[in-house]
RNA sequence: UGUCCGAUGGUGUAAUUGGCAACACGUCUGGUUUUGGUCCAGAAGAGUCCAGGUUCGAGCCCUGGUCGGACAGCCA
């Protein structure tokens, strides 16, 4: 067997056009850049779940490796301690190993090589390119100018290389507070990139570290810790989304003064994916955790890996949605239809069907015989005869949606109504006879009677209407969860911080009660399935009891009649 | 009165690198159908931000604008 070694997935999606990354990377390859060598990586901060947005970038690096004979790291960008947790670490590898990603040897950990940058920030002040600053949070913000504007440079920027070799040592040692002294490269205080005027390297922090305990006090800042460990890795090209484009310049400016050589990994960015009704900040979505307005990461109301997962998505629709959305600098929003006609088009193929009835109203069939029940055949997935057949129970007394049933219906209205014959789904014929309704004239019941003539299978017989439904002696009551978007606002992330405010209140309605078939009962945590004319439904994980599935609603199925505005 | 990036149907991406603007989602018709699903057939919808220029020919190249975004954390 052919072992793939950044995916299990490949080959599954056709061929689509070159996006620009990859042009670029071919330009490499022709070049000879690398010795053709290809390596690219994954690199999130462990201070929160991975969302779709994570997603398109895992597609993308993990799939360029794949495509290119190369190869993918996950490195976690663990540089600060104040925000990361083990939590964050173990749910970024199950997401990315479930979405069908393989990286190459071990995580890696920005933390693994704290000894090096460490070394090579001595480096830095011996060749006086950077000097410990006294300067507090409050003074070198006010000295740094404006992007408009250049900033004045550090009272402590001239320090000789002795004094700041002492100084940095001391720093090391833990002989100053947090936030007494930092480390800074001297560079250009004047300079129009924001990022050159003096950037911080070092700052101090008394904490212990997931990975390296008590060792530091002192942690590297991002920016220098992100580009030297692409370097150190050999990674040949580090995509990254449009905000990092700025910091590009200082990348190069840390490698051109700590190494030799000709080799860097190239820096591509590319546009983050932004989602209507959704929110992709993981600052925001720690919000709706906190303050309860979700279940957790994994709600499956969430835009998280974890969350779409419990939802129903598959790893296959996940990534053919990453494909699909292309991949190009300009801002975009995508339709959140796309995402849910990729797991529709998957489900499609693999979820089996059954019946499940979510606000049952009662059918009696008056002239099917006392006492008589029987199994009817019905097929499993008419996408895939493979899935075989089943048996369902049929009886005298039946359940229909109440929405399958109208006492004045409108034109065009296919369904049961006064008089009004339809299809049982793999079942027979039954004409709605009599209308049963309480003292305040609610339709409480409906009697039928049966064409036993009509037997599925048995009959040339046509009727515009086919209704799904559930034998009531045989039916087990359940619980399903309808879900809808997070947020009523298009583009809820617009706007700073009043996202709380476009929260939609029904975005769970929780429908217990439920009739559904008795096959359904044996239904497994994540197991698929397509409810007849409803949707697409998944055993959820969390809350799931042996012989007691709770259903998660997917994605409803496409309502052309529904749509009508009806 | 900074630097960098971007601009193609409603949405998102293409356009074999200067040669009839295409594909997907969405929308709308019609057909098939024991799911008002799927599938099939078809339609509408952009003349490529604006103004000049180069060229036989420009979405693509040049110039100048306009609009949008990123950058002023001891976050990443």
């Amino acid at each position: 067997m052919n072992v793939q070694n950044t995916s299990d997935a490949s080959g599954s999606f056709p061929e689509r056009p070159r996006n620009f990354i990859e042009e670029q990377i071919e330009q490499d390859l022709k070049s000879g850049k690398n010795d053709g060598r290809i390596h690219t990586r994954f690199p999130p901060e462990p201070n929160g779940y991975l969302h779709i947005g994570h997603a398109k970038s895992i597609v993308l690096n993990f799939g360029i490796a794949d495509k290119y004979d190369g190869v993918c790291n996950l490195r976690f960008d663990d540089t600060n301690p104040e925000k990361e947790d083990v939590e964050y670490i173990d749910s970024i590898q199950r997401d990315i190993r479930w979405l069908g990603y393989r990286w190459h040897g071990d995580s890696r950990y920005a933390s693994d090589y704290f000894d090096q940058f460490y070394q090579w920030a001595v480096l830095l002040v011996k060749k006086g390119k950077a000097y410990v600053c006294d300067l507090t949070g409050e003074e070198i913000a006010s000295r740094r100018g404006t992007p408009t504007q250049p900033g004045q440079e550090s009272p402590y920027r001239s320090r000789s290389v002795e004094e700041n070799l002492d100084l940095l040592d001391r720093m090391r040692r833990g002989e100053f507070r947090d936030g007494e002294k930092t480390l800074r490269a001297k560079i250009d205080m004047a300079s129009p990139n924001m990022h050159l005027r003096d950037p911080m390297i070092y700052r101090i922090k008394h904490l212990p570290h997931h990975r390296t305990g008590d060792k530091w006090c002192l942690y590297p800042m991002y920016d220098f810790a992100h580009g030297q460990s692409d370097y150190l890795e050999g990674i040949t090209h580090s995509l990254c989304t449009l905000e990092f484009e700025v910091h590009r310049p200082l990348y190069d400016w840390f490698l051109d003064h700590l190494t030799e050589g000709p080799y860097r990994p190239r820096q591509i960015e590319f546009a983050r994916l932004n989602l209507t009704y959704t929110i992709m900040s993981k600052r925001k979505l720690q919000q709706l955790v906190e303050k309860g307005v979700v279940d957790g990461w994994d709600d499956p109301r969430m835009p998280t890996i974890s969350g779409l997962r419990r939802r129903g998505y598959t790893p296959d629709a996940i990534r053919s949605f990453a494909q699909n959305v292309g991949i190009a600098k300009r801002e975009n929003l995508i339709d959140v239809a796309m995402l849910e006609h990729s797991v529709r088009e998957d489900l499609n193929k693999k979820a089996p069907r059954y019946m499940a009835v979510l606000d049952p109203l009662k059918i009696v069939i008056t002239n099917y015989p006392k006492g008589q029940e029987e199994e009817l055949e019905t097929i499993n997935n008419p996408e895939d005869e493979s899935m075989g057949t089943r048996r369902i129970p049929f009886s005298g007394e039946i359940y229909i949606e109440r929405s399958d049933f109208m006492e004045e219906p409108p034109r065009k209205y296919f369904r049961l109504a006064p008089g009004k014959e339809v299809r049982l789904k793999s079942a027979y014929f039954i004409k709605c006879e009599k209308v049963i309704k309480d003292d305040k004239g609610n339709v409480t019941a409906l009697e039928c009677t049966y064409d036993p003539e009509t037997k599925s299978g048995q009959t040339t017989r046509k009727v515009k209407g086919t209704l799904h439904w559930v034998s009531a002696k045989h039916a087990f009551e359940g619980e399903v969860r309808l879900y809808d978007r997070l947020f009523k606002d298009e583009n809820p992330g617009k706007n700073k911080d009043d996202f709380m405010a476009s929260i939609n209140e029904s975005s769970l309605v929780v429908r217990t009660g439920c009739k559904l078939e008795p096959a359904l009962q044996q239904m497994k945590a994540e197991d698929k399935v397509q409810f007849q004319r409803t949707g697409y439904f998944c055993a959820d994980l969390k809350h799931s009891r042996p012989g007691a599935p709770v259903f998660n609603q997917t994605v409803p199925l496409r309502d052309s009649w529904g749509k009508k505005g009806k």
